[in-house]
DNA sequence: ATGCGGACCTGTTAGC
DNA sequence: TGCTAACAGGTCCGCA
């Protein structure tokens, strides 16, 4: 999937086609996403005029005038604008069809997605309402993130991936930051000093943006909002790089596996 | 409260 | 060529 990059990435091609726009409607092929698509959105959507397109974290907010609709892509989704009259392909799970005569088709062969009512104010949402700060917001300072990592032995990788913690570090941009910070990404995230707290961050946020300004990470399949895949790739420093010199000291790049995934890290540079 | 493993799925690729 | 196993961008849940 999509990290927070290929989402916002997302969010800002599909944003034209629905804000302002109203939805004649919702047609569902697949219920059985990550949780079901809940039966009756289709009713509650139809004619609802879409305010704005937000994001939270991962989640795409489709706000409306009676409330706000919640997308997920998972590890496998991704959007693209089709005519609606088009013949849907494998795994396109749902369209959003506007009455312009744009559809926004959801295609996600793992279900892992998501669409989910979210009622008129999805912060309360249960999947929304105990998320941690957005990365690229005020919110996530070096501060905060020392003061929430007291006493924690979870590795610093493990830390930065937990969305209570701060949310759209993913897989890919965990391992990245933390290369480019000089981090071990097995360090206990409770003994890290502030500085190097003010390097992570700044990190993060910086990979981040730089990933969003590119277009998001194109791995194997993943395409943005108008079908261009995302040119961060080239850029990755670790990332899937085992094995290949180290960009700063040439030593060899290593993966392990940390709470089920899959870690890139220089051991020397990292520490 | 924290930390760990398992769960949800399909598709691609590496290895035999 | 064909079969099998490992692995993949997320993240919630339940148990110890």
């Amino acid at each position: 999937m999509p990290e927070l990059p290929e989402v916002e990435t997302t969010r800002r091609g599909i944003a034209p086609v629905l804000e302002g726009a109203r939805i004649r409607e919702l047609v569902v092929r697949e219920r059985r996403l990550r949780w079901p698509v809940p039966r009756g959105l289709e009713k509650r959507l139809r004619q609802q005029e879409i305010t704005a397109l937000r994001r939270r974290a991962k989640y795409l907010l489709l706000e409306t005038t009676v409330g706000t609709a919640l997308l997920h892509l998972g590890m496998s989704g991704s959007i693209r604008i089709v005519d609606p009259k088009s013949a849907p392909e494998k795994h396109d799970h749902f369209d959003i069809v506007t009455t312009q005569g744009d559809a926004v088709r959801f295609n996600d062969p793992r279900r892992f997605g998501s669409l989910l009512w979210g009622g008129a104010d999805p912060t309360k949402h249960p999947l929304l309402a105990k998320l941690g700060p957005e990365p690229l917001d005020a919110g996530l300072t070096a501060e905060y993130l020392h003061a929430s990592s007291r006493g924690r032995r979870v590795s610093i990788k493990q830390h930065i991936m937990n969305s209570h913690c701060v949310v759209g570090v993913g897989n890919i941009y965990a391992s990245e930051a933390l290369f480019h910070a000089g981090i071990n990404p097995t360090r206990a995230a409770g003994r890290l000093s502030l500085a190097r707290m003010h390097r992570l961050v700044n990190e993060i946020q910086k990979v981040l943006n730089s990933a969003i300004k590119q277009g998001g990470t194109t791995l194997r399949d993943y395409r943005n909002g108008n079908g261009k895949p995302g040119y961060f790739h080239q850029q990755l420093a670790v990332y899937e790089l085992e094995g290949t010199a180290c960009k700063i000291c040439t030593t060899p790049i290593r993966r392990r596996v940390q709470g089920q995934r899959a870690t890139y890290y220089c051991p020397d540079c990292q520490t």
